[in-house]
DNA sequence: CTAGAATGTGAAGCAAGATTCCGATTCAGC
DNA sequence: GCTGAATCGGAATCTTGCTTCACATTCTAG
């Protein structure tokens, strides 16, 4: 079926569908940088970042940004993803072990809290969540699993609210990260939050 | 002092800091229908509204808009203006009257979420209102004491928890903005929030 | 009814950013 | 160390939306 061996293939290595070719090596260093330096941009300025500004934190021309990305948004989602990676892996590492289930939610929602403060881009992307744009809406798919556990065990504990959807969850979420965004003291909004979330606080 | 009252100023009437000069008429309706306008196409869009969008929803070419305002801002703040007094209207009205705190402080809330489920602009101006940006921050000055009355009675009532500051209540309400801004269900929300605004839920 | 000021128009001018383009540069295999 | 393909750079281009302007139209006082 394939050709010999020995006579080494004329055309660049096969296609493989998710590894297309080797890149250069300085090609793969770049835009390691430019996820670097558009992780930091997006984080000062949120989804007003410029295109410019984080070419040039990354030492580089924005030709090359467009080089590795198609357009702003694919930046923007990259960045995003490794964001949701990293705070799932909090909440799998930190939280769904914790045999308390109340504790373990309440430092769901400080991680939550304190990952936006200092986090503009990523308290945009929570607010984005609840919108209809699917690349936004892939990380509340993602993140809503684990924390639902959580509280599904806590109610089982009788420690959270019975009623308490999918949905509601992401709105407290996204009312945190109003709150966090804006350089207010979070701490304390959460503090009514949580004793809302708390079994038997009904009105 | 003056010139003899025979001799009819040769002037424009003195512009007196208020009323610079009577306005035509039809410019007069005319600015009317520009606020109609926009007060609707900010609903609809936010903060993002066109200028363009405006003046053709009012039946007028731009120029005309900018005849009257200075700029875009200038409209959305004659609109936020008017947002204002109504719901300060309505909470002095419908709320501050009523001799059970509790109940009044849910109908604030209550109508805080279903005009901001509705107006998207006034939605983005509650989030804002955390910001630095003095222009949108003036509504808080004015609705956070009667809001703040209420939460007093509350607390000496019994029925608010006691540690809670103008801030946490403005937080809420940013909250709750970012919730109902997003077609989601607000009331929900709410029930979370308000719980957990009621004395005696704390951890 | 008429003149002249006040208004209304919307095309043209601008500004801010995103994206493209193509010559200049750098890598990787020989 | 050579050569061609892969990359880089950043000025030029395009887009979008705000704002201005010179001229046309409409009011209002006389």
């Amino acid at each position: 079926m394939s050709s010999p061996a020995t006579t080494p293939d004329p055309l660049p290595p096969p296609s493989t569908p998710d590894c297309p070719r080797p890149l250069r090596a300085d090609a793969v260093r770049n835009r390691a940088c430019i996820l670097a330096a558009a992780r930091e941009v997006f984080a000062e300025r949120g989804t007003e970042a410029h295109a410019e500004e984080i070419a040039r934190r990354a030492g580089l021309g924005v030709g090359t940004l467009y080089r590795h990305f198609p357009d702003k948004e694919a930046v923007a989602r990259a960045v995003l993803e490794h964001k949701v990676e990293e705070v799932k892996a909090f909440i799998e590492a930190e939280c769904l072990p914790d045999p308390d289930p109340w504790a373990a939610l309440v430092r769901v929602f400080r991680n939550a809290g304190s990952e936006q403060a200092e986090d503009r881009g990523w308290a945009d992307a929570v607010s984005a969540a609840l919108g209809d744009d699917p690349a936004m809406c892939l990380h509340r798919e993602r993140l809503t699993p684990p924390v639902m556990e959580l509280v599904r065990r806590g109610q089982a504990a009788g420690v959270v609210r019975d009623d308490l959807r999918d949905e509601d969850l992401f709105g407290l979420f996204c009312g945190l990260s109003a709150v966090a965004r804006s350089g207010q003291d979070w701490e304390r909004y959460l503090a009514v939050v949580l004793a809302g979330l708390r079994a038997g606080g009904d009105r």
